[in-house]
DNA sequence: AAACCGGGGAC
DNA sequence: GTCCCAGGTTT
């Protein structure tokens, strides 16, 4: 067999890839939830949300069937709650425009919600065999050192490039394999620090090694602003029950959580909370400060208790809250909460 | 093109 | 602390 980028990578992946729930099938719809859940997260992190989800909804028909609240559930902890919404959505649209089976084509597979360049290449690839490129962080790094590329990977410019190299590279080739031994190569060889090119299938063919810059590239330029906010975060009882609304739009969506509000006193808190609900408050005692970092912000949330006189309509006994999707901001401010209640 | 959208792990 | 992860959508 002819020794070439392709041939060296597909030999090597065969033989050394790893092992995941998700490559025991090439069910189109297993697929599908595996590369959602992949999406910015790490593989470590996928293997018991997906399992646990596929044993839930073992067929698209169920994932339609179910409750926007269960899959929610299902998702807790994850991140990237939109993702949840549009599986859900997806999955109703898939029953009621393709009969229930998961589209077989590109163009249909990318016109899904939730689904862009990369997830739509990895499932045509993976699931149907097809020869489509899957662009993902792993696939920018590789060809950078692979060509030595300069351009920033941060660029949709340089995205597009790349997209194109990888295209060309795929013809002829098992695209299934050629795709995931990247993705492989970039977690286990290929990696952001320290690359480990003396066990690298491909190293003879790689332009960075040979000129010494494969601990240079890529080259990652992005502008990330990050903010930090101060809140005054409610727990706010009524005897044994707690007070939680659902997220509106923004930042974690439908999940559930404390009322907070970003002032920098409790007194001002009930004064907005009264304002708002119409029903007031007694201040009872201050719990300490939680931290909890996204990736745009920092949550600094001052946590006072307060109670009711009256109970309101969206008010959970402990033993409710966990049967209730909640975001890990505020699962940290009550675990804090009771710890030292 | 830039902002927004989570949480965790590696270093 | 910083960076990254099998990215996508909205503005």
């Amino acid at each position: 067999m002819q020794k070439n980028i392709q041939n060296n990578l597909i030999t090597w992946y065969n033989k050394n890839h790893r092992h995941f729930p998700w490559r025991e099938t090439k069910n189109p719809y297993y697929i599908w939830i595996s590369e959602i859940m992949l999406q910015q997260t790490t593989t470590e992190a996928v293997i018991p949300y997906y399992t646990r989800f596929i044993e839930t909804f073992d067929t698209i028909d169920k994932l339609a069937k179910a409750s926007l609240e269960d899959v929610y559930k299902l998702w807790e902890g994850l991140g990237y709650y939109r993702r949840a919404k549009h599986i859900h959505e997806t999955a109703q649209f898939i029953c009621e425009n393709f009969h229930g089976q998961f589209p077989a084509t590109y163009k249909d597979i990318l016109n899904l919600k939730g689904i862009g360049p990369y997830t739509a290449g990895a499932i045509c690839s993976i699931a149907y065999g097809m020869s489509t490129p899957a662009i993902d962080g792993n696939v920018l790094r590789i060809i950078s050192r692979l060509y030595a590329l300069t351009d920033n990977i941060a660029l949709t410019k340089t995205q597009k490039k790349i997209s194109q190299i990888v295209s060309e590279l795929l013809i002829g080739y098992d695209a299934s394999s050629f795709n995931q031994g990247l993705m492989d190569l970039g977690a286990t060889i290929c990696r952001p620090l320290n690359p480990q090119c003396q066990n690298c299938p491909i190293a003879a063919f790689c332009k960075a090694k040979e000129i010494g810059q494969q601990k240079v590239l890529p080259i990652s330029i992005k502008n990330i602003k990050h903010k930090e906010l101060n809140y005054i975060t409610g727990i706010i009882t009524y005897q044994d029950q707690y007070l939680m609304i659902q997220n509106p739009a923004g930042l974690l969506e439908n999940l559930y959580g404390f009322i907070q509000y970003e002032l920098e006193s409790p007194y001002r808190f009930m004064e907005e909370f009264e304002k708002q609900y119409h029903l007031p408050l007694s201040l009872v005692s201050y719990h300490g400060q939680v931290k909890h970092v996204f990736t745009h912000r920092t949550w600094h949330m001052h946590i006072y208790h307060f109670t009711l006189s009256h109970p309101y309509n969206t008010m959970y006994h402990l033993e409710d809250i966990s049967q209730i999707p909640v975001s890990t901001a505020h699962l940290k401010v009550l675990k804090h909460y009771l710890k030292q209640k």
